[in-house]
DNA sequence: CGTTACGCTGACGTCAACGTCAACCCCACT
DNA sequence: AGTGGGGTTGACGTTGACGTCAGCGTAACG
């Protein structure tokens, strides 16, 4: 119990010279302003302790607000977010939940494999499309180099 | 200029018997309602033709209806999907404009190979975390089967 | 010729995700 | 004792992307 063997999740050994972070602190760390993390926190996707009022954040707080700023960034609703988000800390649950988490987490990884492929498409298809114009304007350039209008 | 030789963008040949779509049709193939239909015309990402004042949606504007989906769905705002969809079918224009919607489309392409590199990571991680979840349902499974508290 | 269905145009409502602003607290200086 | 720098809680404003609703046109149907 004591031992830290391979899986430091939510470890209670290492908060040496207390390991938080002010509101400003993670602000500045990740790009973000105080109103984002209040935000965040009165939607639940985080919970920063308290130091009489001011919130502390702890590395369990800064692990999950990249997940979420990741998420967005996949185009995610804080909502969708919110949901998964409880998949890589709450391990201390009933069987059914556990169950119900990682058949959510199964659907996520199937939405993000899609959208994997999708992008690889669209990908393809704008650096054609770039070829294309490159052609384009190296062809215009040509012809406007030799005779302008 | 005048022979299609592999590229059939915005060919005027086929438009045999009307390939125009009424917004109902458009709305039913790609799951969007006529309200966001009207919307996305007045913000000008698509320009469907008039029968009086009914809307008639050709082929082009279904091409250009699929990027834009596409675009949201990556996280684009409607205003830079509106910018980026020019370069697919604009080709009467001058050099400055097209070296400008060049270089937006670079820069669009570098947002979405760093999106996938992202999504990558983002995938492996979260399989990661699907193994040692099953691993740990099973261990539940196992023990709880044995011995129920 | 009424009414039903589809379409159009404003105009206002809504929802998420914050921004902004006011008012307050607490602690540290000086 | 004031004043400055964080921090806090409401409460309201804003922006993007539509939803919703009222009022109207018109084409077809029975």
């Amino acid at each position: 119990m004591t031992a830290p063997t391979t899986a430091p999740t939510t470890d209670q050994t290492t908060d040496q010279t207390t390991d938080l972070l002010t509101i400003r602190q993670m602000c500045d760390a990740f790009d973000v302003t105080p109103r984002t993390l209040r935000f965040y926190e009165a939607k639940e996707l985080i919970r920063p302790v308290r130091d009489g009022m001011k919130r502390l954040y702890a590395r369990s707080d800064r692990a999950r607000l990249k997940l979420i700023l990741r998420g967005k960034r996949f185009g995610f609703s804080l909502e969708d977010i919110r949901q998964t988000l409880d998949l890589y800390d709450r391990q201390g649950s009933n069987l059914a939940q556990m169950e119900r988490t990682y058949a959510l987490a199964q659907d996520r990884l199937a939405i993000m494999e899609a959208q994997r492929a999708e992008l690889d498409e669209a990908i393809a298809e704008l650096q054609a499309e770039l070829r294309a114009g490159a052609a384009v304007i190296a062809e215009v350039k040509k012809a406007g180099g030799a005779a302008a209008a």
